[in-house]
RNA sequence: CGGGGCGUGGCGCAGUCUGGUAGCGCAUCUGGUUUGGGACCAGAGGGUCGCAAGUUCGAAUCUUGCCGCCCCGACCA
């Protein structure tokens, strides 16, 4: 096997991979997200809103898929998965199938039975749920799923920022009062500073529209960028709250409780929730700042909307019937992969935040070809994939500006740059893309950089 | 759905008004010279001009119908 021996996926020479990159601009990509996205090869639209993920789209969606998951875990989340393929049945009981309207796609199969494609799985999950359960000792539960999605959205646009078909991560909690529902509520909302926190990402919670049980049970996760598609009114001290992945005891009923009070307790709200007289109220003038949000999650408790309708009911310690309470709570991958350009870009391309980046290191062989550059490289190579490092070495035959703009223009986190110029005092040039610091390292070094 | 625009090699565009059998840049391939921040020279390949019908000796170009895509608005992860 020799020097490119395979570890797993790690490995990735850019002679033997699929990365169409784009020079040009294609003209529908109004949003600099999607234009990196399909300038990198990431992605390609097959259809309004509704696209391919390419090798290099994929990992990064994966990658936040991942971390979505880990942290639906962390926070007492059980996965399942749904088929995206739902029958009309369930959605008649709840009442919602002739509801929802037009953004549903339905279809009908050969017994020209009525099915559609899921848009969303409130009645499905609760109908799975009632099945299961009995007892008001087999709640609190936690379900979710990451499926694909489809939305007949009137206007998709901006990409896979709307698109209408879209990877979404969908949690359903059930408990048997509302105020049990609270804390499992809590613990969603806690599980999002903590995922977005992870991708390198500063969401703010905001009030959003309350469901039939109103109060305070209803949130928006926005993230900062100019190009979002909703103006957001909020307090600076976001600014200087913690906004890294926080450790949390999720059974920890009152620290869990605190840590939403305290990141719900500062003015913050998109347009439609936006209250001008009240933000000047609570937020001296100084501190008032509006912006561009994307809208990146969502959470909302409703009760027993469903429950009731779908006959999701256990029995109670006094052996009475009570129809259980449950939450929803959204969060959109594949938009995030989107929203996490708009939020980390320069003019030269993206700047992957490393947790989602598709490789970690981009390898640049300046000289591919040439005996000693070659050598130098694969020794790097084997050695950085054997630590379990993901690196995409490009061998490619370019010229070395070429290399170097292909490089920032998918945005790798570190470039490790070989030439013969520094092969001569044994060094490999490191730059961080975020930076744009470089460094000379010895090249036996480099490696344990990673 | 209302308003605006577009559809011509992989990407970006010209040509359409005034019909005459398709062109430019980038990308790709071959050869050569090059090589530390998007090289140069020479050559080459690649297009049913969105689809259909019509007018015409002749249609990318004119007419009609259809389809698709983008942008602005209402909706949403």
């Amino acid at each position: 096997m020799g020097a490119f021996t395979s570890f797993g996926r790690k490995l990735m020479k850019l002679s033997q991979y699929f990365m169409p990159i784009l020079r040009d601009d294609p003209k529908e990509a109004e949003i600099v997200s999607h234009r990196l996205m399909l300038r990198t090869g990431m992605i390609r639209q097959e259809s309004a809103g509704i696209y391919s993920w390419l090798p290099m789209g994929l990992r990064v969606l994966k990658k936040i898929e991942q971390i979505v998951r880990e942290e639906q875990d962390r926070a007492g989340a059980l996965e399942v998965l749904m088929p995206t393929i739902q029958s009309a049945d369930l959605w008649r009981k709840s009442g919602r199938y002739d509801d929802y309207g037009k953004e549903m796609l339905r279809i009908t199969d050969r017994h020209e039975r009525d099915m559609l494609f899921g848009p969303t799985n409130e009645e499905m999950i609760t109908d799975i749920f009632r099945a299961g359960v009995q007892s008001y000792k087999d709640v609190p539960r936690n379900l979710y799923h990451i499926q694909w999605k489809f939305r007949d959205e009137i206007r998709p646009r901006f990409g896979v920022m709307r698109g209408r078909e879209f990877l979404m991560k969908d949690a359903y909690s059930f408990d048997v009062s509302a105020e049990d529902g609270r804390h499992s509520y809590n613990k969603m909302f806690v599980s999002y500073l903590r995922t977005y926190a992870r991708m390198g990402l500063k969401a703010i919670p905001m009030r959003a529209e309350t469901g039939p049980i109103g109060g305070d049970m209803s949130h928006e996760f926005l993230i900062l960028a100019e190009t979002g598609e909703s103006e957001v009114f909020f307090d600076r001290d976001f600014y200087d709250m913690d906004w890294s992945a926080f450790e949390i005891d999720y059974d920890d009923l009152e620290t869990v409780s605190q840590t939403v009070t305290e990141y719900t307790s500062k003015y913050a709200a998109s347009d439609e929730k936006h209250e001008p007289e009240e933000f000047e109220k609570r937020v001296p003038e100084s501190r008032r700042l509006s912006g561009r949000g994307i809208e990146v999650g969502h959470i909302f408790f409703f009760g027993t909307k469903y429950s009731e309708p779908l006959g999701c009911v256990v029995q109670s310690a006094d052996g009475k019937p009570v129809a259980l309470h449950s939450g929803s709570y959204g969060i959109g991958v594949s938009r995030l992969a989107g929203a996490i350009i708009e939020a980390s870009h320069d003019d030269d391309g993206i700047i992957w935040p490393e947790s989602v980046a598709p490789f970690k290191v981009g390898l640049i062989n300046l000289k591919a070809g040439d005996a000693e550059t070659d050598a130098a490289c694969a020794n790097l190579y084997s050695g950085l994939c054997q630590k379990g490092i993901d690196v995409l070495y490009d061998d490619r035959d370019d010229r070395p500006g070429a290399k170097f703009a292909r490089m920032d223009l998918i945005g790798l986190p570190w470039q490790v740059i070989i030439g013969p110029r520094g092969l001569k005092d044994g060094v490999a040039e490191v730059k961080e893309r975020a930076t744009g610091e470089r460094q000379n390292v010895p090249l036996d070094n480099v490696v344990s950089l990673f």
